[in-house]
DNA sequence: TAAGATAGTTAGGCAACCTAACTACATCGC
DNA sequence: GCGATGTAGTTAGGTTGCCTAACTATCTTA
C-alpha cells in the first residue's frame, strides 16, 4: 500500500470501480429504450454519424464507432433495409468502397426522435438538480475521450 | 428557438445528445474488455453488490441492480457455478427464499481484479490529466442518480 | 502480372437481455 | 382449514449487439 509520493494509481482504480458500475447500469436502461419511433439510441448515434460525415464508407464508420466492419456491415444493412440510410453507388472510381447518406426519411425520423425529448436519459437528466447537470457537462469532454471518439 | 428565459427543456435535450453516444460507446468498450482473470466487469458489479448485502435473495439483487428476474437468475446460476457465490440454504423461515453470499473463492477473485488496476478503463482515466478526473469524479453522484442506485 | 492490401459480406457463435409461463411456497380472508 | 391471490425463483424461447474466421471483389504495387 504506501500511498504517499505519486500514487495516482488507487485514485485512479477507485474511480474507475466507481463509474464502471454506473455506466453498466446506465447503458443497460439505455439500450432497453423501448423506441415508439423506431430508431434505438444506436440507430439514432449511428445516423448522426453518417449525417456528421456524408459519403463515409463501412469500414471507416466501423472505425469512428469503433465495432469490427462485420458488425458495422450489419447495422448498415438493417438501417438500409429500414429505409434510413442510402448507398451511393462508388463516388470515386473506387469500385469497392460506397458512399453513406442518411435519407430523407432518416433524417426525419433522427428530427423526430430529437424533438420527442421524453426519453428515459432526457427524464432522468431533467429530475437532477442544475449543479448535477452542469457536473455531467463538464464531464462530457472526459467522457468523450474515454471512449475514443475522434473528430 | 427562443432559447431565453428557462428553457431548460433545450439544454437538457443537448446534453442527452452528447451523453448518449459516449455512454453507448464507453459500455461497449467495457463489455467487451477480455478478462484473463475470469471475472468480467459485469460479474464483478455484481459480486460486489452481493458482498454489500449478504443474504440478498434473488428478485431483490434484481430489483437492485434493475434487471428482469430471469436474467438475474442466469447470472447467480452462472456465479454459483462458477463458485464465486454461495446459495444459503433459507435463512428465514421462507423456504422460496435462499441468502446469496459471496465465497471466499469469489472474494479473491474480486481482490485480485482490484488489484490489477490495467484495465481498459483504468488505462483510459490514467491518461487524461487529473483534471479531467476530477471533473469525472464529481459527476459520480449524478451519474449513479441516473443509474438509479439504490444505497 | 502476380502478390498483397483493402472494402465489404457471409457464416457461425456468444453474452446479456427480455417476456411468458411454470413450480413451489406464503399469506390473507372467510 | 382452505381456496384465492401473491411472491421467489426457474425454464423456455427469442432478440440484439457484438465478435472472429473466412470469403469475394477490387485496387495497388513490385
Amino acid at each position: 500500500m504506501t500511498t504517499t509520493l505519486f500514487r495516482p494509481a488507487a485514485d485512479v482504480s477507485a474511480l474507475a470501480d466507481a463509474l464502471r458500475p454506473a455506466l453498466l447500469r446506465i447503458s443497460r436502461q439505455l439500450r432497453r429504450e423501448a423506441q415508439p419511433l423506431g430508431l434505438s439510441p444506436l440507430d439514432a448515434t449511428l445516423l448522426t454519424a453518417v449525417s456528421k460525415r456524408e459519403g463515409v464508407g463501412v469500414s471507416e464508420l466501423a472505425e469512428l464507432e469503433q465495432t469490427s466492419r462485420p458488425t458495422m456491415s450489419a447495422h448498415v444493412k438493417r438501417l438500409e433495409a429500414a429505409g434510413w440510410l442510402k448507398r451511393l453507388p462508388p463516388p470515386s472510381d473506387d469500385k469497392r468502397r460506397f458512399g453513406l447518406v442518411i435519407s430523407a426519411a432518416g433524417r426525419k425520423a433522427l428530427d423526430a426522435v430529437r424533438r420527442r425529448r421524453n426519453d428515459w436519459l432526457e427524464a432522468r437528466l431533467a429530475s437532477l438538480d442544475p449543479a448535477a447537470r452542469e457536473a455531467l457537462r463538464r464531464a462530457l469532454d472526459p467522457l468523450a475521450r474515454i471512449a475514443g471518439e475522434r473528430a
